[in-house]
DNA sequence: GATGAATGAGATTTCATTCAT
DNA sequence: CATGAATGAAATCTCATTCAT
């Protein structure tokens, strides 16, 4: 589909589908939604639709790229990030908890998606690689300053404990289990950190 | 559907029906599945497969429920069990994830189903619970006997690293992360081990 | 499609599709015909025209075929043929306009469908091959015979007249045009004869 | 619909609609060719088309009108025609050929229509029979002068031997059958003037 | 029990045409 | 006049399930 310029009306009714087929995909399932649905929801007649999307994959390719965006985006730690190491472990818990608690629902499907169709399995090993890589280098960074384990393989070790987070915040988030997000983030933390032989800064270690 | 007691050929008729279904489902997913496919793999005409299940679903019920025992009992430690905690947690990672990766695609599709249907998520809540309530005794042990960090939630610890072994068994099995069993084996029992505050026997760092 | 061996019922069904769809084709044109209709006339459900046939166009592939068969075993000019040539063109005139006339309508579409998909051009070049063949060899024969204008180019000529024949079988079957059958083979026959210089028998030039 | 005077610049537009339509109809064929199709070729908007044409079918109507008025205007055997009988054939058969060369797919196009809707069949049968007529009063004329064989039916005859031009020019162009433009006229011709009895003029038989 | 023909609800997609801007 | 967004009536095809033999 060539996205032709569009007027302003045109702008509003594609976003109109596409939040709307967020919504349906996250409510419903891919499976459990249609075209007809998604037009519903929207207010628009069937054949608007195709207007701007060739297809119901092609919309779920379009909201599967927005959740992977946002997801990078909101997992980015900033410039206030702060330099105790433990701190920063922390605070990137605490960012993937909250995103993924946004986007859940959505990146289980895009999982479940890329078993069907191999373009979507692209998006997702994308998305895993930026936070393995981004494990792997801050514990390479702990190596070499001595604060971790030297004897850890940095990449099998990001991949493990970024499963970890990943896991448990689906366990948490969509099979509801209960903890409370200070609890979780305390926990993960502390297990993070001292998987990798990081000492904990004096006086922490508690969740309260 | 009531089983009745069938004859002979009619146990051999259902087994090759489940054993084909199984295949099936491992190879092309749910959706991929026609209930056609599992009659010409189980060589029986189209018709028959109703008389032995009440639909696909029922079938794939039934697959699923004996995945779900395998994965049960291939994680048994049995009596063989080493008495070091080490070794233990050790043991029990291999054989986590020898069973995953006999199951592997099966036990994602579970998941899939259970966000369509909440029959299958209560299977799986079962087969995750067993896993939980199994580290969080282990856990609760070890902190009795003073050999890890007894400020841990055992329940919540236990979610995590479990958590952490699942994910990683997927990621490497199904997502083609290239690790030997060896090196997986053992940096996830030592970041086991270590995240409980478990001190490593000494002399460790390689389960062997 | 790959058609499995058939019950005794299987076939009266899919021959009743086939008898359905040709009827259909013939009075409503390609594009006229739902496969809905096919069914309504079969007295069969929508899904089980998919039982038989893998789409429409595979439905009137078939038909073709069969039309295609029955225009080419119309046309054998048998062992009975008359040993005069004159007598032998009349004798393929008269055949082919019969043929024809059974024909015609189905034969128009696989013209227009030989527009559209190459795959009908084949079937339908096929068919006029034969013609022209045996018209080209019957020319050539009378010209060794001297019987015949040695100039004429045999294939060219088969062509052409062999086209006269079908077209006025068209205008005269399709479009209406009035004349006797006895009038049109007549004069086919004449022009034929003569536009190849051959001699009529004396005592001819009558259609009676 | 009524046809309002139209602006300069309207009748622009209606213009290249109407060329572009006639070379999508030419390439894709009637069902080929979507409204969007002509619009994008004329450089106009959807919209735009339906202020000059009611619909794709009247388009097409106004198409077919051109190209037969084109097909009258190419086939008027002018001031300059030989007054030869044998070389006003070949000269009518030499322009028959052009005009259909031009033309071939869209009245094979005219044809189909009209297998649909009567409308266009009236456009084609009064083309042909502008044709036939032309053929019956040339062997008309012929007869009377002892030129042809009186004995033949003059709409009958023009009928088969325009028919067979008609046939040849479609089997020439559009089928692809190879042959020279001259060899075809001197086969046409020779075939047509033998079958009316007309002796060609002494030294002829080839135009060359 | 086994067979395989028959069913029909439902989903996607196309495209000629209308209409508000 | 021009635009292009919106419409919605078809039409095709799939496949889980039923049922007569």
């Amino acid at each position: 589909m060539i996205v032709k310029s569009l007027t302003q009306r045109g702008k509003r009714t594609r976003a109109a589908l596409l939040t709307a087929g967020r919504d349906a995909f996250e409510e419903c399932g891919y499976d459990g939604v249609r075209v007809d649905d998604v037009c519903a929801r929207a207010g628009v007649s069937h054949g608007t639709f195709y207007t701007y999307f060739d297809s119901k994959e092609a919309l779920f390719a379009e909201v599967a790229e927005a959740v992977v965006g946002e997801m990078f985006a909101a997992n980015v730690v900033g410039p206030s990030a702060p330099a105790d190491p433990y701190a920063r472990i922390a605070a990137a818990n605490r960012l993937y908890l909250r995103a993924w608690s946004a986007n859940s629902r959505l990146v289980r499907m895009l999982e479940h998606a890329a078993t069907v169709d191999d373009r979507f399995g692209g998006l997702l090993l994308e998305l895993r690689e930026v936070f393995v890589r981004r494990g792997e280098e801050g514990l390479r960074r702990l190596q070499q300053q001595g604060l971790a384990d030297a004897s850890l393989d940095p990449r099998l070790t990001a991949i493990m404990l970024g499963g970890m987070v990943e896991q448990f915040a689906h366990v948490w988030l969509d099979l509801g289990e209960r903890a409370s997000e200070e609890a979780a983030v305390d926990h993960l933390t502390r297990l993070w950190a001292r998987a990798i032989g990081l000492t904990p800064p004096s006086g922490s270690g508690e969740e309260a």
